[in-house]
DNA sequence: AAAGCGTGCAACCGCGTTTCA
DNA sequence: CTGAAACGCGGTTGCACGCTT
């Protein structure tokens, strides 16, 4: 519908306020309230629209307004309440007393979207950026990195940038190669896949352990920012998505399996062991059968994705976690969740492993 | 020192929705 | 019921400020 302005509207004074205006529109907002933005302005003697006012006191002057930096977890709580709402900053905004909409959506254009971008998430679908001038700036990277190995083998300084810029690399190739090739899809890409997936192979890496034969952490930073470990895989984020991680309080302690190969702890009820508790490929998501109307111990940011309903998770509990090959650590919530009967083929159908 | 450039943020604009006479 | 006015929201703009060249 829209309005369009009157002849009196456009004589309003624009542009930012002075410490004059403000004063005169907290006094009369103290004495009189604002039942009507429009008949404001006069009633207050300002020259300005009632709808300037109107902004004017809900984004800087009302009580209660917190200025300054955002913090951690106001930055991760709307990150996380972004994936969700997506652009709805009033909504966002009802989750942060004291900031504004307009606050929280500069903080969003101006920090997080930047953040996100290099951290190679999109931040309009909260999953792992698969575009093509992406994988190129990868590719010049580990391009860069074999250059850095080749053109300076003694020189250690060189080498440890090398090599970080290497392992660097490799991670980030690797999350958003697995991301691409688990869409199961589009075949112009799976040759670039292949190539670049040679070319990580290719890189020297002087470390005793083989960064491509590890298992990979997931992306920590990634993890603790959005709360949940997002998966390109489909146009909607999936329900679930496992990562390698584990409880700090478990071991895998029985059938063999290399701990760093259980994707998903169960708790015995009433018990602290574990069992018949890894899915790490495609035929072990029939133990999924085991995991149903029984407590699954998973990290949070798997149970607390998008689609899923955040009460079903319960005892909360952080960890921090450390990487044993890297001397890195992140911290992990975990929570338990009950699994329903009719979450099975959810669970077996959006399960992706390495 | 000054011009150029990038960044952050307050404020504005346009339009959809709600309210009310 | 209808349409104008008021309100609310999300996108965009423009300016101040700081940093670099």
């Amino acid at each position: 519908m829209g309005r369009s302005p009157s002849r009196d509207e456009i004589e309003w004074k624009k542009g930012p306020w002075t410490p004059e205006e403000d004063r005169k529109l907290t006094d009369y907002i103290h004495k009189n309230g604002h039942r009507s933005w429009r008949a404001l302005p006069k009633l207050a003697g300002l020259n300005r629209c009632g709808k300037s006012c109107r902004l004017r006191w809900s984004n800087y002057l009302k009580p209660g307004i917190k200025r300054g930096k955002f913090s951690a977890d106001e930055e991760k709580l709307i990150i996380s309440l972004h994936s969700v709402l997506g652009n709805k900053w009033s909504q966002i905004a009802t989750h942060l007393p004291g900031r504004t909409d307009n606050e929280i959506k500069n903080y969003w254009n101006t920090h997080i979207k930047k953040k996100l971008f290099q951290t190679g998430i999109d931040p309009i679908t909260h999953r792992p950026r698969t575009d093509l001038s992406l994988l190129a700036n990868l590719s010049n990277l580990l391009l860069a990195a074999n250059i850095l190995n080749l053109m300076n083998p003694l020189d250690n300084a060189t080498r440890i940038q090398a090599d970080a810029q290497a392992q660097l690399a490799k991670i980030q190739l690797l999350s958003n190669l697995l991301q691409v090739m688990n869409n199961g899809s589009s075949s112009s890409i799976q040759p670039l896949n292949m190539e670049l997936l040679n070319q990580l192979r290719s890189v020297p890496n002087r470390d005793t352990n083989n960064l491509f034969n590890q298992h990979l952490e997931p992306n920590s930073q990634l993890v603790n920012t959005l709360g949940y470990l997002p998966n390109s895989s489909s146009q909607t984020p999936p329900p679930y998505n496992f990562s390698t991680s584990k409880h700090p309080d478990v071991t895998n302690d029985n059938e063999n399996i290399p701990a760093e190969d259980a994707d998903c702890y169960r708790f015995e009820q009433g018990s602290s062991s574990i069992s018949n508790n890894y899915l790490n490929d495609d035929d072990d998501t029939m133990n999924v059968q085991h995991y149903l109307n029984t407590p699954v111990y998973i990290p949070a940011f798997v149970s607390a994705s998008p689609e899923r309903n955040m009460n079903n998770i319960n005892k909360p509990d952080t960890r921090t976690t450390t990487n044993s090959s890297t001397s890195s650590t992140f911290e992990t919530t975990w929570g338990e969740l009950n699994l329903q009967d009719d979450e099975e083929n959810i669970l077996t159908d959006k399960w992706t492993g390495l």
